[in-house]
DNA sequence: CCCATAGGTAGACAGCGTCTACAAATCTTT
DNA sequence: AAAGATTTGTAGACGCTGTCTACCTATGGG
Protein backbone atom coordinates (compact mmCIF):
# COMPACT_ATOMS: atom_id res chain seq x y z
CA UNK A 1 0.00 0.00 0.00
CA UNK A 2 2.58 2.82 -1.29
CA UNK A 3 1.81 6.29 -0.36
CA UNK A 4 0.40 6.86 -4.01
CA UNK A 5 -2.36 4.51 -3.78
CA UNK A 6 -2.99 5.88 -0.77
CA UNK A 7 -3.71 9.46 -1.94
CA UNK A 8 -5.80 8.17 -4.51
CA UNK A 9 -8.36 6.00 -2.40
CA UNK A 10 -7.87 8.92 0.01
CA UNK A 11 -9.07 11.55 -2.59
CA UNK A 12 -11.57 9.06 -4.25
CA UNK A 13 -13.22 8.78 -0.39
CA UNK A 14 -12.70 12.83 -0.06
CA UNK A 15 -14.78 12.84 -3.17
CA UNK A 16 -17.26 10.92 -2.35
CA UNK A 17 -17.89 12.77 1.21
CA UNK A 18 -17.16 16.19 0.43
CA UNK A 19 -17.54 16.43 -3.34
CA UNK A 20 -15.74 18.36 -6.19
CA UNK A 21 -15.01 21.08 -4.49
CA UNK A 22 -12.84 19.19 -1.63
CA UNK A 23 -10.45 17.38 -3.59
CA UNK A 24 -8.07 19.83 -3.27
CA UNK A 25 -4.45 19.10 -3.45
CA UNK A 26 -3.47 20.21 0.15
CA UNK A 27 -6.98 18.62 1.10
CA UNK A 28 -6.18 15.40 0.01
CA UNK A 29 -2.52 15.31 1.75
CA UNK A 30 -4.25 16.65 4.98
CA UNK A 31 -6.53 13.69 4.74
CA UNK A 32 -4.23 11.09 3.95
CA UNK A 33 -1.56 12.46 6.94
CA UNK A 34 1.05 13.69 4.78
CA UNK A 35 2.70 17.15 4.32
CA UNK A 36 1.17 19.36 1.35
CA UNK A 37 3.78 19.16 -1.15
CA UNK A 38 3.67 14.87 -1.27
CA UNK A 39 1.39 14.54 -3.44
CA UNK A 40 3.88 15.90 -5.87
CA UNK A 41 6.50 13.45 -5.41
CA UNK A 42 4.16 10.70 -6.89
CA UNK A 43 1.71 13.23 -9.29
CA UNK A 44 3.03 15.86 -11.72
CA UNK A 45 0.13 18.08 -10.21
CA UNK A 46 -3.67 17.94 -9.29
CA UNK A 47 -4.97 17.19 -12.66
CA UNK A 48 -3.33 13.54 -12.80
CA UNK A 49 -4.32 12.51 -9.22
CA UNK A 50 -8.04 13.37 -10.04
CA UNK A 51 -7.37 11.92 -13.35
CA UNK A 52 -6.59 8.32 -11.32
CA UNK A 53 -9.74 9.17 -9.31
CA UNK A 54 -11.70 9.53 -12.44
CA UNK A 55 -10.14 6.20 -13.99
CA UNK A 56 -11.76 4.53 -10.69
CA UNK A 57 -15.06 6.13 -11.30
CA UNK A 58 -14.97 4.56 -14.99
CA UNK A 59 -13.82 1.22 -13.87
CA UNK A 60 -16.66 1.15 -11.26
CA UNK A 61 -19.12 2.01 -14.44
CA UNK A 62 -17.45 -0.30 -16.89
CA UNK A 63 -17.78 -3.36 -14.07
CA UNK A 64 -21.64 -2.81 -14.17
CA UNK A 65 -20.81 -4.51 -17.71
CA UNK A 66 -20.90 -7.86 -15.63
CA UNK A 67 -24.54 -7.65 -13.66
CA UNK A 68 -26.27 -7.00 -16.45
CA UNK A 69 -29.14 -9.21 -17.01
CA UNK A 70 -28.97 -12.22 -19.54
CA UNK A 71 -31.72 -11.85 -22.11
CA UNK A 72 -32.50 -10.19 -25.42
CA UNK A 73 -30.14 -7.57 -26.88
CA UNK A 74 -32.73 -4.97 -26.59
CA UNK A 75 -33.13 -5.83 -22.50
CA UNK A 76 -29.48 -5.66 -22.11
CA UNK A 77 -29.25 -2.36 -23.78
CA UNK A 78 -32.11 -0.70 -21.60
CA UNK A 79 -30.45 -2.14 -18.14
CA UNK A 80 -27.25 -0.26 -18.98
CA UNK A 81 -29.20 2.74 -19.99
CA UNK A 82 -31.15 2.44 -16.53
CA UNK A 83 -27.65 1.43 -15.52
CA UNK A 84 -25.55 4.34 -16.41
CA UNK A 85 -27.87 7.22 -15.21
CA UNK A 86 -28.06 5.21 -12.01
CA UNK A 87 -24.72 5.36 -11.66
CA UNK A 88 -24.40 9.09 -12.55
CA UNK A 89 -27.32 9.80 -9.62
CA UNK A 90 -26.11 7.52 -7.19
CA UNK A 91 -22.57 8.68 -7.95
CA UNK A 92 -22.99 12.42 -8.22
CA UNK A 93 -19.46 13.79 -7.26
CA UNK A 94 -17.60 11.31 -9.24
CA UNK A 95 -19.28 11.64 -12.02
CA UNK A 96 -18.98 15.35 -12.46
CA UNK A 97 -15.51 14.67 -11.47
CA UNK A 98 -15.24 12.48 -14.92
CA UNK A 99 -16.35 15.28 -17.30
CA UNK A 100 -14.53 18.08 -15.96
CA UNK A 101 -11.87 18.84 -17.78
CA UNK A 102 -10.46 21.64 -16.38
CA UNK A 103 -10.13 19.35 -13.00
CA UNK A 104 -8.57 16.40 -15.32
CA UNK A 105 -5.85 15.57 -17.57
CA UNK A 106 -7.96 14.51 -20.90
CA UNK A 107 -5.26 12.80 -22.17
CA UNK A 108 -4.36 10.64 -19.40
CA UNK A 109 -3.55 7.22 -21.32
CA UNK A 110 -5.00 5.39 -18.89
CA UNK A 111 -7.83 7.33 -18.20
CA UNK A 112 -8.89 7.42 -22.54
CA UNK A 113 -7.97 3.79 -22.11
CA UNK A 114 -11.24 3.01 -19.60
CA UNK A 115 -13.48 5.45 -21.16
CA UNK A 116 -13.25 4.44 -24.54
CA UNK A 117 -13.43 0.94 -23.35
CA UNK A 118 -16.94 1.95 -21.60
CA UNK A 119 -17.87 3.54 -24.84
CA UNK A 120 -17.01 0.17 -27.02
CA UNK A 121 -18.73 -1.99 -24.97
CA UNK A 122 -22.00 0.43 -25.26
CA UNK A 123 -21.69 0.28 -28.70
CA UNK A 124 -21.51 -3.32 -29.11
CA UNK A 125 -24.78 -3.39 -26.93
CA UNK A 126 -26.36 -0.64 -29.46
CA UNK A 127 -24.93 -2.76 -32.60
CA UNK A 128 -26.45 -6.11 -30.94
CA UNK A 129 -29.83 -4.70 -31.21
CA UNK A 130 -29.28 -3.22 -34.80
CA UNK A 131 -31.81 -5.16 -36.81
CA UNK A 132 -33.21 -4.44 -40.72
CA UNK A 133 -36.21 -3.13 -38.34
CA UNK A 134 -34.13 -0.89 -35.72
CA UNK A 135 -31.89 2.14 -37.73
CA UNK A 136 -30.79 -0.35 -40.34
CA UNK A 137 -27.63 0.76 -42.12
CA UNK A 138 -26.59 3.49 -39.68
CA UNK A 139 -23.13 2.78 -38.16
CA UNK A 140 -23.75 1.28 -34.33
CA UNK A 141 -20.92 3.51 -33.03
CA UNK A 142 -23.07 6.86 -34.47
CA UNK A 143 -25.97 5.57 -32.94
CA UNK A 144 -24.49 4.88 -29.62
CA UNK A 145 -23.22 8.54 -29.81
CA UNK A 146 -26.59 9.55 -29.51
CA UNK A 147 -28.26 7.67 -27.36
CA UNK A 148 -25.25 7.90 -24.90
CA UNK A 149 -25.70 11.83 -25.27
CA UNK A 150 -29.15 11.40 -24.74
CA UNK A 151 -28.67 9.69 -21.60
CA UNK A 152 -25.83 11.83 -20.51
CA UNK A 153 -27.65 14.92 -20.75
CA UNK A 154 -30.29 13.75 -18.59
CA UNK A 155 -28.11 12.20 -15.93
CA UNK A 156 -26.66 15.77 -16.71
CA UNK A 157 -29.82 17.86 -16.30
CA UNK A 158 -30.93 15.98 -13.25
CA UNK A 159 -27.46 16.75 -11.32
CA UNK A 160 -27.78 20.38 -12.44
CA UNK A 161 -31.00 20.30 -10.57
CA UNK A 162 -33.81 19.27 -13.16
CA UNK A 163 -35.55 21.97 -13.90
CA UNK A 164 -34.55 24.86 -11.57
CA UNK A 165 -37.66 27.11 -11.49
CA UNK A 166 -40.50 25.05 -12.93
CA UNK A 167 -42.98 23.56 -10.91
CA UNK A 168 -42.79 20.94 -13.44
CA UNK A 169 -40.77 17.79 -11.87
CA UNK A 170 -40.55 14.26 -13.42
CA UNK A 171 -39.15 11.89 -12.08
CA UNK A 172 -35.54 10.68 -13.94
CA UNK A 173 -36.98 7.39 -14.38
CA UNK A 174 -40.02 8.61 -16.04
CA UNK A 175 -37.77 11.38 -18.61
CA UNK A 176 -35.60 8.15 -19.26
CA UNK A 177 -38.80 6.07 -20.02
CA UNK A 178 -39.71 8.87 -22.65
CA UNK A 179 -36.12 8.94 -23.85
CA UNK A 180 -35.70 5.16 -24.25
CA UNK A 181 -39.07 4.74 -26.05
CA UNK A 182 -37.93 7.74 -28.42
CA UNK A 183 -34.79 5.63 -29.69
CA UNK A 184 -36.32 1.82 -28.98
CA UNK A 185 -39.77 2.31 -28.92
CA UNK B 1 -23.12 53.02 -17.76
CA UNK B 2 -22.81 52.34 -14.15
CA UNK B 3 -19.76 49.85 -12.88
CA UNK B 4 -22.21 47.55 -12.27
CA UNK B 5 -23.14 46.95 -15.55
CA UNK B 6 -19.41 47.56 -16.61
CA UNK B 7 -18.19 44.72 -14.62
CA UNK B 8 -20.98 42.18 -15.89
CA UNK B 9 -19.88 43.01 -19.74
CA UNK B 10 -16.33 43.36 -19.28
CA UNK B 11 -16.95 39.69 -17.59
CA UNK B 12 -18.78 38.46 -20.49
CA UNK B 13 -16.08 39.42 -22.92
CA UNK B 14 -12.97 38.13 -20.66
CA UNK B 15 -15.43 34.79 -20.62
CA UNK B 16 -15.36 34.62 -24.35
CA UNK B 17 -12.21 35.39 -24.87
CA UNK B 18 -9.97 33.65 -22.01
CA UNK B 19 -12.52 31.16 -21.19
CA UNK B 20 -14.44 29.97 -17.61
CA UNK B 21 -10.81 29.80 -15.80
CA UNK B 22 -10.49 33.62 -16.28
CA UNK B 23 -13.51 35.11 -15.12
CA UNK B 24 -11.54 35.80 -11.87
CA UNK B 25 -12.93 38.70 -9.46
CA UNK B 26 -9.83 39.95 -9.18
CA UNK B 27 -9.05 39.67 -12.96
CA UNK B 28 -12.00 41.06 -14.00
CA UNK B 29 -11.79 44.02 -12.00
CA UNK B 30 -8.76 44.35 -13.06
CA UNK B 31 -10.09 44.48 -17.01
CA UNK B 32 -12.68 46.99 -15.88
CA UNK B 33 -10.38 49.34 -14.84
CA UNK B 34 -11.07 49.26 -11.10
CA UNK B 35 -9.47 47.67 -7.86
CA UNK B 36 -9.88 44.56 -7.02
CA UNK B 37 -12.34 45.00 -3.90
CA UNK B 38 -14.60 47.09 -6.68
CA UNK B 39 -17.03 44.38 -7.59
CA UNK B 40 -17.66 43.24 -4.02
CA UNK B 41 -19.72 46.81 -4.24
CA UNK B 42 -22.06 45.97 -6.30
CA UNK B 43 -22.41 41.72 -6.12
CA UNK B 44 -22.15 39.98 -3.09
CA UNK B 45 -19.74 37.71 -4.15
CA UNK B 46 -18.68 36.21 -6.97
CA UNK B 47 -21.46 33.68 -7.89
CA UNK B 48 -23.69 36.98 -8.18
CA UNK B 49 -21.53 38.36 -10.57
CA UNK B 50 -21.19 35.59 -12.71
CA UNK B 51 -25.22 34.76 -12.33
CA UNK B 52 -25.75 37.97 -13.56
CA UNK B 53 -23.11 36.82 -17.07
CA UNK B 54 -25.09 34.16 -17.38
CA UNK B 55 -27.91 35.73 -17.37
CA UNK B 56 -26.69 37.29 -20.64
CA UNK B 57 -25.91 33.76 -22.49
CA UNK B 58 -29.55 32.60 -21.44
CA UNK B 59 -31.06 36.11 -23.00
CA UNK B 60 -29.04 35.73 -25.81
CA UNK B 61 -30.75 31.89 -26.31
CA UNK B 62 -33.84 33.05 -26.04
CA UNK B 63 -33.65 35.79 -28.79
CA UNK B 64 -32.86 32.88 -31.14
CA UNK B 65 -36.72 32.63 -30.81
CA UNK B 66 -37.20 35.77 -33.17
CA UNK B 67 -35.30 34.11 -36.06
CA UNK B 68 -37.20 30.63 -36.28
CA UNK B 69 -38.01 30.08 -39.23
CA UNK B 70 -42.16 30.21 -40.33
CA UNK B 71 -43.12 26.77 -41.43
CA UNK B 72 -44.39 23.43 -39.97
CA UNK B 73 -44.11 23.12 -36.19
CA UNK B 74 -42.05 19.90 -36.97
CA UNK B 75 -39.90 22.47 -39.10
CA UNK B 76 -39.87 24.91 -36.36
CA UNK B 77 -38.80 22.37 -33.90
CA UNK B 78 -35.82 20.51 -35.43
CA UNK B 79 -34.60 24.67 -36.16
CA UNK B 80 -34.67 25.57 -32.71
CA UNK B 81 -33.16 21.92 -31.71
CA UNK B 82 -30.03 22.99 -34.56
CA UNK B 83 -29.91 26.32 -32.51
CA UNK B 84 -29.21 24.90 -29.33
CA UNK B 85 -26.36 23.23 -30.71
CA UNK B 86 -25.35 25.91 -32.32
CA UNK B 87 -25.12 28.20 -29.35
CA UNK B 88 -23.56 25.68 -27.31
CA UNK B 89 -20.33 24.74 -29.89
CA UNK B 90 -20.80 28.88 -31.06
CA UNK B 91 -20.05 30.12 -27.18
CA UNK B 92 -18.73 27.15 -25.80
CA UNK B 93 -17.37 29.15 -22.19
CA UNK B 94 -20.90 30.76 -22.22
CA UNK B 95 -22.75 27.40 -22.40
CA UNK B 96 -20.13 26.23 -19.67
CA UNK B 97 -20.59 28.59 -17.27
CA UNK B 98 -24.62 28.22 -18.27
CA UNK B 99 -24.68 25.07 -16.35
CA UNK B 100 -21.48 25.34 -13.48
CA UNK B 101 -23.16 25.54 -10.30
CA UNK B 102 -20.84 25.81 -8.80
CA UNK B 103 -19.70 29.51 -10.20
CA UNK B 104 -23.04 30.95 -10.43
CA UNK B 105 -26.17 30.70 -8.03
CA UNK B 106 -28.77 28.06 -9.41
CA UNK B 107 -31.47 30.08 -7.02
CA UNK B 108 -30.73 33.77 -8.80
CA UNK B 109 -34.43 34.62 -9.49
CA UNK B 110 -33.21 36.22 -12.84
CA UNK B 111 -31.19 33.42 -13.73
CA UNK B 112 -34.82 31.12 -12.72
CA UNK B 113 -36.59 33.34 -14.79
CA UNK B 114 -34.99 33.71 -17.76
CA UNK B 115 -33.93 29.36 -17.95
CA UNK B 116 -37.87 28.61 -17.46
CA UNK B 117 -38.37 30.84 -20.32
CA UNK B 118 -36.29 29.35 -22.17
CA UNK B 119 -37.59 25.76 -21.17
CA UNK B 120 -41.26 27.19 -21.28
CA UNK B 121 -40.57 28.09 -24.87
CA UNK B 122 -38.82 24.76 -25.80
CA UNK B 123 -42.11 23.07 -24.36
CA UNK B 124 -44.22 25.05 -26.60
CA UNK B 125 -42.60 24.40 -29.57
CA UNK B 126 -42.41 20.37 -28.67
CA UNK B 127 -46.76 21.08 -27.61
CA UNK B 128 -47.41 22.31 -31.20
CA UNK B 129 -45.93 19.06 -32.83
CA UNK B 130 -47.83 17.00 -30.67
CA UNK B 131 -50.41 15.09 -32.91
CA UNK B 132 -52.38 11.85 -32.36
CA UNK B 133 -49.37 10.18 -34.48
CA UNK B 134 -46.89 11.49 -32.50
CA UNK B 135 -46.33 10.49 -28.38
CA UNK B 136 -50.18 11.71 -27.83
CA UNK B 137 -51.24 11.86 -23.91
CA UNK B 138 -47.63 12.39 -23.36
CA UNK B 139 -47.31 15.48 -21.14
CA UNK B 140 -45.43 17.89 -23.59
CA UNK B 141 -42.85 19.14 -20.75
CA UNK B 142 -42.07 16.05 -20.23
CA UNK B 143 -41.17 15.26 -23.89
CA UNK B 144 -39.30 18.43 -24.11
CA UNK B 145 -37.05 17.56 -20.73
CA UNK B 146 -36.47 14.16 -22.63
CA UNK B 147 -35.43 15.83 -26.07
CA UNK B 148 -34.03 18.98 -24.66
CA UNK B 149 -31.60 16.26 -22.56
CA UNK B 150 -30.02 14.85 -25.55
CA UNK B 151 -29.83 17.89 -27.39
CA UNK B 152 -27.98 18.88 -23.79
CA UNK B 153 -25.61 15.63 -23.72
CA UNK B 154 -24.80 16.13 -27.13
CA UNK B 155 -23.42 19.95 -27.00
CA UNK B 156 -21.88 18.75 -24.01
CA UNK B 157 -19.92 15.67 -25.25
CA UNK B 158 -19.03 17.75 -28.39
CA UNK B 159 -17.18 20.51 -26.22
CA UNK B 160 -16.05 17.68 -24.13
CA UNK B 161 -14.17 16.72 -27.06
CA UNK B 162 -16.14 14.25 -28.75
CA UNK B 163 -15.36 10.91 -27.89
CA UNK B 164 -11.67 11.42 -26.32
CA UNK B 165 -9.51 8.52 -27.57
CA UNK B 166 -11.80 6.54 -30.30
CA UNK B 167 -10.68 7.28 -33.83
CA UNK B 168 -14.45 7.55 -34.79
CA UNK B 169 -15.65 11.29 -34.93
CA UNK B 170 -18.61 12.10 -36.83
CA UNK B 171 -19.68 15.53 -36.93
CA UNK B 172 -21.70 17.24 -34.33
CA UNK B 173 -24.54 17.97 -37.16
CA UNK B 174 -24.39 14.13 -38.19
CA UNK B 175 -25.17 12.75 -34.44
CA UNK B 176 -27.72 15.54 -33.97
CA UNK B 177 -29.83 14.08 -37.27
CA UNK B 178 -29.51 10.62 -35.58
CA UNK B 179 -30.99 12.26 -32.47
CA UNK B 180 -33.88 14.06 -34.54
CA UNK B 181 -34.60 10.76 -36.40
CA UNK B 182 -34.95 9.37 -33.34
CA UNK B 183 -37.49 11.58 -31.51
CA UNK B 184 -39.13 13.01 -34.52
CA UNK B 185 -38.64 10.11 -37.40
C1' DC C 1 -24.12 74.01 4.96
C1' DC C 2 -23.75 69.67 7.05
C1' DC C 3 -24.02 65.15 7.33
C1' DA C 4 -25.46 60.40 6.09
C1' DT C 5 -24.76 57.22 2.69
C1' DA C 6 -22.99 54.98 -1.42
C1' DG C 7 -18.96 53.85 -4.09
C1' DG C 8 -14.06 53.08 -4.65
C1' DT C 9 -9.34 51.87 -2.69
C1' DA C 10 -5.84 49.39 -0.27
C1' DG C 11 -4.48 46.09 2.93
C1' DA C 12 -5.05 41.84 5.27
C1' DC C 13 -6.21 36.91 5.77
C1' DA C 14 -6.68 32.07 4.76
C1' DG C 15 -6.58 28.82 1.22
C1' DC C 16 -5.04 27.19 -3.22
C1' DG C 17 -1.31 24.91 -6.75
C1' DT C 18 3.27 24.66 -7.57
C1' DC C 19 8.35 25.26 -7.00
C1' DT C 20 12.66 24.81 -4.45
C1' DA C 21 15.91 23.65 -0.78
C1' DC C 22 16.79 20.38 2.41
C1' DA C 23 16.58 15.99 5.23
C1' DA C 24 15.78 11.18 5.69
C1' DA C 25 15.32 6.74 4.00
C1' DT C 26 16.01 3.20 0.74
C1' DC C 27 18.34 0.89 -2.91
C1' DT C 28 22.79 -0.16 -5.69
C1' DT C 29 27.13 -1.10 -6.30
C1' DT C 30 31.62 -2.15 -5.09
C1' DA D 1 29.63 -4.10 5.00
C1' DA D 2 30.50 0.62 3.40
C1' DA D 3 29.63 4.31 0.39
C1' DG D 4 27.29 6.61 -3.04
C1' DA D 5 23.03 7.56 -5.61
C1' DT D 6 18.27 7.81 -5.98
C1' DT D 7 13.76 8.04 -4.21
C1' DT D 8 10.47 9.92 -0.82
C1' DG D 9 8.81 13.22 2.52
C1' DT D 10 8.99 17.97 4.76
C1' DA D 11 8.85 22.91 5.19
C1' DG D 12 8.88 27.24 3.36
C1' DA D 13 8.08 30.47 -0.24
C1' DC D 14 5.63 32.71 -4.23
C1' DG D 15 1.79 34.40 -6.64
C1' DC D 16 -2.75 33.64 -7.27
C1' DT D 17 -7.69 33.35 -5.52
C1' DG D 18 -12.27 35.14 -2.78
C1' DT D 19 -13.68 37.76 0.88
C1' DC D 20 -13.48 40.96 4.91
C1' DT D 21 -12.34 45.37 7.05
C1' DA D 22 -10.83 50.09 7.60
C1' DC D 23 -10.40 54.14 5.35
C1' DC D 24 -11.25 57.89 2.06
C1' DT D 25 -14.11 60.50 -1.17
C1' DA D 26 -17.70 61.96 -3.52
C1' DT D 27 -22.81 62.92 -3.85
C1' DG D 28 -27.35 64.11 -2.55
C1' DG D 29 -31.18 65.40 0.95
C1' DG D 30 -32.48 68.01 5.10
Amino acid sequence: MGTRSHLISTANALLVEEGVGAVTLRGIAKAAGVSHGAPLRHFSGRAELLSAVAVLGYRRLLERREQLPDGTARERLTAACHGYLDFALGNPAMFELMFRRDLIDPGDPELVAVSSAVFDFFAELVAAVQTPDWHPGTDPRLLATSLWAALHGLAQLWLWGGLAGASFAPSAEVALAVTLDAYLG
